[in-house]
DNA sequence: ACAAAACCCGACTAAAATACTCGGGATTCA
DNA sequence: TGAATCCCGAGTATTTTAGTCGGGTTTTGT
């Protein structure tokens, strides 16, 4: 049960990116140094945050990165499942759909409650935290 | 970010056993063919919990286990910390102690609160669903 | 006494996932 | 043109997972 360095690395470089690229694009290089994260991974996981719509890209020079929206319209939750993908420890058919054939034992299927309260307390949890607040709070702290 | 199969065997098999373990112990072999995992692998599930402290063993002929205190005293955060150890998604110093030289960075500490709300609400979660509840469910499901 | 049913235990391993790196490209600006 | 950037797909070492396996030991029924 623990979320990945993408996750872990990709939220603090985006909130990074938040931070610094109010007026000009932040470059890869500059958040590698602050974040200590290498900027070929850091690649990795600015290609997912931009297929997901969260940041953009201004190439050549003096370019870089710049969130897509004010980071008080965008959670944590957006960032997260742009970088792991779905955020539920457990992937259990009967929640929503799809092979119910796995999911035929006896009490197999009361576990499945279990599963379903984590997932959506996770959920609830990431997406009542906003970038912005973050943003603000990095500001405070300085 | 999931849950291993020894969370989601263990948690499965556990249930198993308080529902069937009212008055007899309840064997590997049993556990093993209602809930389709094998009995080696099940061994090592039991062995955790049994160091927990959550279930007994008895040797010998027509042995087995039985869960060790009443299902309505078992929470499923007991079960599944016993098989996984800490659920926390995230293990960041600056939450609670040990090495803060990891947590020198400037925002890398903002993303800590992020970390520390999703830990606190998935151990909320499990430690409020008890395994008594679970059984409950299951038998009238049948 | 002995065999069978059960738990007990540590070592081993194949497969999958993670956490990256690397090399070469394409853009843009000065 | 060349330097600073982003872009992208492949490759790979390490770690973790998800088990199996081969031996025990304990207990009970006959």
């Amino acid at each position: 049960m623990k979320l990945s360095t993408k996750g872990r690395y990709g939220l603090r470089a985006f909130i990074d990116l938040a931070v610094w690229g109010e007026k000009e694009p932040v470059s890869l290089t500059s958040i590698a140094e602050r974040q200590d994260i290498s900027v070929s991974y850091l690649e990795q996981l600015m290609a997912k945050l931009k297929r997901a719509g969260l940041v953009n890209s201004i190439r050549g020079v003096n370019g870089g990165y710049v969130i897509a929206k004010p980071a008080e319209e965008i959670s944590v939750g957006d960032v997260l499942r742009a970088l792991e993908g779905d955020l539920a420890p457990v992937e259990c058919p009967g929640i929503d759909n799809s092979k119910m054939a796995q999911c035929s034992g006896s009490d197999h299927c009361v576990s499945k409650i279990v599963w379903k309260r984590i997932n959506d307390s996770i959920n609830h949890t990431v997406d009542s935290i906003y970038i912005g607040e973050l943003v603000k709070e990095s500001r405070k702290g300085q």
